[in-house]
DNA sequence: ACCCTCACG
DNA sequence: ACGTACGTGAGGGTC
């Protein structure tokens, strides 16, 4: 039967599904996913149990089975060892913590009524392959879950296997020309590929001298092992001599490598059918009650009420469209070479994707005008034994040539990849940052960016970039900011290590102290006052306190719960103070000591097409989100220092969010109130109110202030009511009064939820585009949520777009000093500037931020100067 | 691996 | 009727 033969079934007609889980393989996938600290009531680890389990219920819930087997290995000698002594002999034993976990497992399952396959002297993947076989047989189609790699010469076309890559939920399913793809063979040579280069895992010998290089050459060739051995006189030299004197350890490897689709097991089918998936969950929903897995309990629960879905979901789809030939070839490191080789010659622009991907086994693109190859490298290159140096020296070799590179991701690629970049520099196309612009994929391999067209690939781009009207911003600010972005995250930024460490010991401290106030006042044994569940069950059934919200998995106990509850149980006060206080040492403190270099600065990375709006984000460690807000964790920012001789420069938009919208909107009255200047929240306030400046009251100067916020995040009265804790109907007056007095804000957003709904997107100045697909949802609420975006992406995206070409002139501005950008949050810029720059650099970063667009209103920023990120503030 | 909570603009 | 302000990232618990 071929590939996409409905193996005689009607068009259209789905083929039943049978799962078939290769046990062991998923346990030991959960066991080392999930932390040995998810224990029973007696402490003995269930992780590997419930990882399983999450993962059998997502599996059922997705793919809607119509049978269902998991095998398992039993222990002893199997056929392979009988024909080979040393088979798996250096297999490091089973951890002492997953060994008493299998009966575990077994035992639900059977209390689920889930068959399972075991037979002495035989493996799991000889009853899968069996299993699938049978599957075949009858008409149905099989997925095999496995993280084996043997398990890939059972593919076919009506069976797959779903491999787990790391965990238990990053999967990838394979097909036939999925299989060709990633790996470069076709199922029946899977065998033939381990019988030339054996498996160092399960002691497979295969031959020695030849490697996944040779073996890959040699199955291109010959097709078989059998043929390549027979055509050695072909060969010369040392291959030669390998193929002779290697046969009868490739025949041996081979052998053992091969599946045994005929295990002689009785396959029980009608234990194996499950005629509901409902009946199942509630049949199974005690059994795992029972043993404590209760966020798989209301998984369950959702499968049961019908939230699972009655439709199989999206991924298998994905899968067969995936699954279309194409001309492709499995390269290893030595071929790159010949390929860079080949590129230069022809010309041809490379494109690489991430080498952390490379690295992980992901792969590298080249393409030009006249054709398009995609080279993809063997899945997993490091466990083929590729060390990732190796991968990294072959980027970096590709990057050191002198042609321009189409690139996806080129910030990653070049600071990954240790090429030397110099300030400025710039790929000459990142197809990641224009699909990011377009609305489209931007992370992951360039083929996956690009759909697999690679062909012309920066010149489509440009092309519909430019038709788009985004073009202007791709080339003046977004490329060019990835220059400035390395030059951030190089730089780093200095800590204070002793100060840390201060405040770290004032924190810890304070933490114990409020700690045992609040067991003492509660009188209840101590408990993890970090698990809301356990808080939850402290506060509101132990002590009987009046709960508030709930949550998906319990009591809400949120800082808004809390402060409520505060009014009259002052322990409430304590937790939240408490709380305070563990976030501030845990993830400031703790955290940033453990970012530090060894002089002493954090190297933050900066992601320029994570955010929808167009923002940049920033992560390990993400330095956007540094206390500020009270006073206590304020003081963190006195550790953000300057070096011995330096400054820090700090600037910030004032309003500017609001400044854009007034822009935007053309409100006159708006406009008119930032021209005059001064305190915008209370010259608003007197207008809504009707008052003179000087008689706005910090209520009215408050609530207008707050409205000003709700607008731009597209505000319902319940929202406003909710921040200012007042009543609906009061909130829903304000904000009538507010757009009483600046009607064009309300007409700009109703526009901007018009204009989503005609285009399907907004734009912000500059031309980025915010897809709303959400707008046309038949759900009520994913529609609602789709206008509040409509009405924020503008201000939101401008502000972005503003502040990133401000960071582009201000990189430009300080070419030739010593000063230089170390951080960006949202609206505010730090420079690290030597002490007889600060006065200057401070002028220029001032400068080129209110310079950066020119808008109905002006652009204003604040700057100072401090030897603390504090003080400069 | 997902949820809750909380830090920022 | 229905859920409820926009956009992020990190740490800890989960059983």
């Amino acid at each position: 039967m071929t590939h996409g033969d409905t193996g005689g079934y009607a068009a259209g007609e789905v083929r039943p599904l049978c799962l078939a889980i290769d046990g062991n393989s998923l346990m030991y996938r959960a066991y080392h996913a999930l932390p040995e600290s998810l224990t029973d009531p007696h402490g003995n680890p269930t992780n590997a149990v419930f990882g399983f389990m999450t993962m059998l219920i997502k599996l059922l819930a997705e793919r809607r089975p119509a049978a269902l087997a998991v095998a398992f290995d039993v222990h002893g000698p199997t056929r392979r060892h009988l024909k080979y002594a040393a088979y798996k002999g250096t297999r490091p034993p089973t951890p002492e913590t997953l060994r008493p976990q299998f009966p575990t497992l077994k035992s639900l399952l059977g209390s689920m009524g889930i068959a399972m396959l075991a037979l002495e002297g035989w493996e799991a993947d000889d009853l899968l392959g069996t299993l699938s076989r049978q599957c075949e047989e009858r008409g149905m189609r099989s997925l095999i879950v496995t993280g084996d790699r043997d398990s890939f010469q059972l593919i076919s076309g009506g069976t797959r296997v779903l491999f787990t890559r790391k965990g238990v939920t990053d999967t990838v399913e394979l097909d036939p020309a999925a299989l060709k793809e990633s790996y470069g063979v076709s199922p029946s040579q899977v065998p033939d590929l381990k019988g030339l280069m054996g498996d160092a895992s399960d002691n497979i010998p295969g031959i020695s001298g030849i490697g996944e290089k040779t073996a890959l050459k040699l199955l291109e060739r010959y097709g078989t092992l059998r043929s390549a051995l027979a055509g050695a006189n072909e060969q010369k030299g040392k291959l030669r001599e390998r193929l002779e004197t290697g046969v009868e350890s490739a025949t041996l490897s081979l052998d053992l490598a091969t599946i045994d689709r005929n295990a002689p097991i009785d396959i029980d089918w009608p234990s194996l059918m499950i005629p509901s998936i409902r009946d199942l969950c509630v049949k199974s929903r005690p059994v795992l009650a029972e043993r404590g897995f209760n966020s798989i309990v209301s998984r369950l629960d959702a499968i049961i009420a019908g939230e699972g879905g009655a439709e199989p979901s999206a991924p298998r789809e994905v899968s067969a469209e995936r699954s279309e030939p194409s001309e492709r070839a499995v390269v290893t490191l030595g071929d790159l070479d010949a390929l860079r080789r080949f590129a230069r010659e022809r010309k041809v622009n490379a494109a690489a994707e991430r080498p952390a991907a490379l690295a992980f086994g992901e792969s590298l693109t080249f393409a030009d005008e006249a054709e398009a190859r995609i080279v993809p490298l063997a899945n997993d290159l490091l466990s083929e034994g590729v060390q990732p140096e190796d991968a990294l020296k072959v980027v970096k070799s590709l990057l050191d040539d002198p042609e321009p590179w189409i690139l996806a991701d080129a910030k990653a690629i070049f600071t990954q990849s240790g090429a030397d970049v110099k300030p400025g520099s710039r790929a000459a196309w990142d197809a990641a940052l224009a699909s990011a612009l377009m609305g489209g994929r931007k992370a992951g391999a360039l083929e996956d960016i690009s759909a697999g067209e690679l062909f012309n690939l920066a010149k489509r781009q440009r092309a519909e970039l430019d038709q788009m009207g985004s073009l202007e911003l791709y080339e003046t600010v977004e490329l060019p900011l990835t220059g400035v972005l390395i030059g951030m995250e190089r730089a780093g930024f200095l800590l204070n290590r002793d100060e840390l460490e201060a405040i770290g010991r004032k924190l810890g401290a304070y933490e114990s102290s409020v700690r045992e106030e609040i067991f003492g006042e509660m009188g209840t044994a101590p408990f993890n006052l970090n698990s809301p569940k356990q808080l939850g069950k402290a506060l509101f059934e132990d002590l009987g306190l009046p709960s508030g919200r709930k949550t998906k998995s319990g009591y809400s106990t949120d800082a808004e719960t809390l402060e409520t509850l505060a009014e009259s149980y002052p322990v409430a006060a304590k937790i939240l103070d408490w709380r305070q206080t563990v976030k501030l040492r845990s993830t400031y403190i703790d955290g940033l000591l453990s970012k530090l270099d060894p002089q002493g600065r954090v190297h933050s990375t900066f992601l320029q097409t994570a955010a929808i709006t167009g923002r940049i984000s920033s992560n390990e460690p993400n330095l956007q989100n540094i206390p500020t807000r009270t006073e206590r964790g304020r003081e963190i920012r006195r550790a953000f220092a300057a070096p011995e001789g330096w400054t820090l420069v700090d600037a910030d938009y004032s309003q500017i969010e609001l400044r854009i919208l007034a822009h935007l909107a053309e409100d006159p009255r708006m406009i008119d109130a930032f021209a005059n200047g001064g305190d915008i929240h209370a010259a608003m306030a007197a207008e809504v109110n009707g008052v003179a400046i000087g008689d706005v009251t910090s209520a009215m100067r408050s609530a207008a202030k707050a409205v000003n916020f709700g607008i731009v995040y597209g505000q319902s009265d319940y929202g406003l009511a909710r921040s200012l804790g007042v009543t609906r109907q009061e909130a829903a007056a304000m904000i009538e009064r507010y757009f009483a007095r600046y009607p064009n804000i309300r007409l700009y957003l109703d526009e901007c939820v018009a204009q989503g709904k005609r285009r399907g997107y907004v734009r912000t100045i500059m031309g980025r585009r915010r897809l709303l697909p959400e707008l046309s949802s038949p759900v009520a609420a994913t529609r609602k949520f789709g206008e509040r975006a409509a009405m924020n992406a503008p201000v939101q995206g401008s502000a972005a777009d503003i502040i990133k070409l401000a960071m582009v002139r201000v990189a430009e501005a300080l070419r030739g000093m010593r000063s230089r950008l170390i951080l960006q949050v949202h609206d505010e810029l730090i420079l690290e500037s030597p002490e007889d720059e600060a006065e200057t650099a401070a002028a220029i970063l001032k400068e080129q931020m209110q310079g950066a667009a020119r808008l109905r209103v002006p652009l204003a920023a604040d700057v100072g100067i401090g030897k603390t990120w504090y003080d400069s503030k």
